[in-house]
DNA sequence: TAGATTGTTAATCGATTAACAATC
DNA sequence: TAGATTGTTAATCGATTAACAATC
């Protein structure tokens, strides 16, 4: 059995949000490395695989307090487990999906939140042709029932995922059913009290980011090849 | 006219990650505010509305070389043109989407996207039901044309959408048909060569990120109620 | 002028990386 | 033992925040 000191609650309270963005990682990645039968790991070979420092990946792995044996690594599994304890994964928390179009169905077709601790519930749509109806044997509910479905199975995350112009609506019905956190897909902010935590999904942000690197590795090239071709004239 | 200063080419190929990832956040609430006729908004007010710290705000709005105005504030229309230019917006940019279920047909149907300098101009489906038909009005081909169409059109990102397991083979296709950066929102990691730009979409990371938030929000308060209690006992 | 806001420089904070000892 | 890997402490790097001058 791998080695495991006790857990630190202070320092998971207050883990580093770039750290915690890679926990998620680490897990998928390692759940992976799991099915193809890998039972031990090496810093250094997750961080070649996840483009990462390997000092990090250990930094990291620290959090999670288990020990690896020098010359061999870390129990793939012992680092699966304490991921999903510290990240809640085995805590299911209940969801609602508020807005069934495409992107509200495709979440609800998504099998994979299940091992991430997250379950959806219940679908809302205004939609008459939609309630009553299953998208990903999730049933779907007209609006009005929010409030009803949401108290009954005390559901504290609410996935908004309907149009800009709604989105601020929705929000206030889940706020005032007593829903405690909001992931939000409309590409709109939200005015929120400040207890309640907002986490806001810029699919925007992120291809920003590709395009950014892409435009600055091609003008990087471009002077590149200016430079040689210079050199060489 | 608002103030303008030089652009810095090597302050803005410099530019730090998570300003980066802030710009198109600034950039979609300007264009909000500026839909409900805000001409001149000051730091302070971007701060509150996106919950960030002004003193962040007005060295953001720095590296737009935007020059605000002391007692008034932005000027908004200047800072939304020069936040598409830094970003790169202006020059749209083809891309392929490969894998036309539930969350490709999202992005495809997704008309925000070009608004973000993003032109999704194909998709690509093994299914021969999907391949001839559209989705969103983009033209959804079969997977053996996907080689032509993306020499011909010159598209240098591929978005990848497909089941897990087949990502890699995709990502091996589109990379031979000569795309330089790829936006994965397969959960699983890819390889690729070095000089291939790879943006993993990690759904599951965001979720984690807002699960653990909520997770210890609800440890603070009920520390917080038993301090409460004894406090009073 | 007084006051509010920008914008810059310095200080702080926090994360990453380097160096190296400990361990198997 | 030799060598490879972990794990910790120190150094560096970079981003955020504080302080305050400049400006309208």
């Amino acid at each position: 059995m791998a080695r495991l000191k006790k857990p630190d609650p202070a320092a998971e309270l207050n883990m580093p949000q770039p750290a915690l963005r890679r926990l998620p990682q680490y897990f998928g990645y390692l759940v992976q490395q799991r099915e193809q039968g890998v039972e031990i790991i090496s810093s250094s070979r997750i961080a070649e695989d996840l483009n990462l420092h390997p000092v990090q990946v250990r930094k990291d792995m620290a959090l999670t307090r288990v020990s690896g044996k020098p010359r061999t690594g870390f129990n793939v599994q012992a680092l699966i487990d304490e991921l999903a304890r510290m990240l809640d994964y085995n805590n299911l928390k209940n969801a609602v999906v508020v807005g069934c179009g495409h992107l509200g169905s495709a979440l609800l077709n998504y099998r994979g939140f299940q091992g991430y601790g997250l379950n959806l519930m219940a679908g809302f749509d205004s939609d008459p042709k939609l309630v009553g109806s299953r998208v990903g044997e999730v049933p779907i509910y007209p609006l009005d029932e929010l409030d009803s479905v949401v108290r009954e199975h005390q559901v504290q995350i609410g996935v908004i995922t309907v149009p800009r112009d709604h989105a601020q609506h929705v929000c206030d019905l889940l706020l005032a059913a007593g829903i405690k956190a909001i992931w939000n897909f409309a590409p709109t902010h939200l005015s929120t009290p400040e207890d309640i935590i907002v986490q806001n999904e810029n699919i925007a942000a992120s291809l920003s980011v590709l395009s950014k690197r892409l435009s600055d590795q091609q003008l990087r090239q471009r002077s590149d090849q200016i430079a040689e071709g210079s050199s060489q004239g």
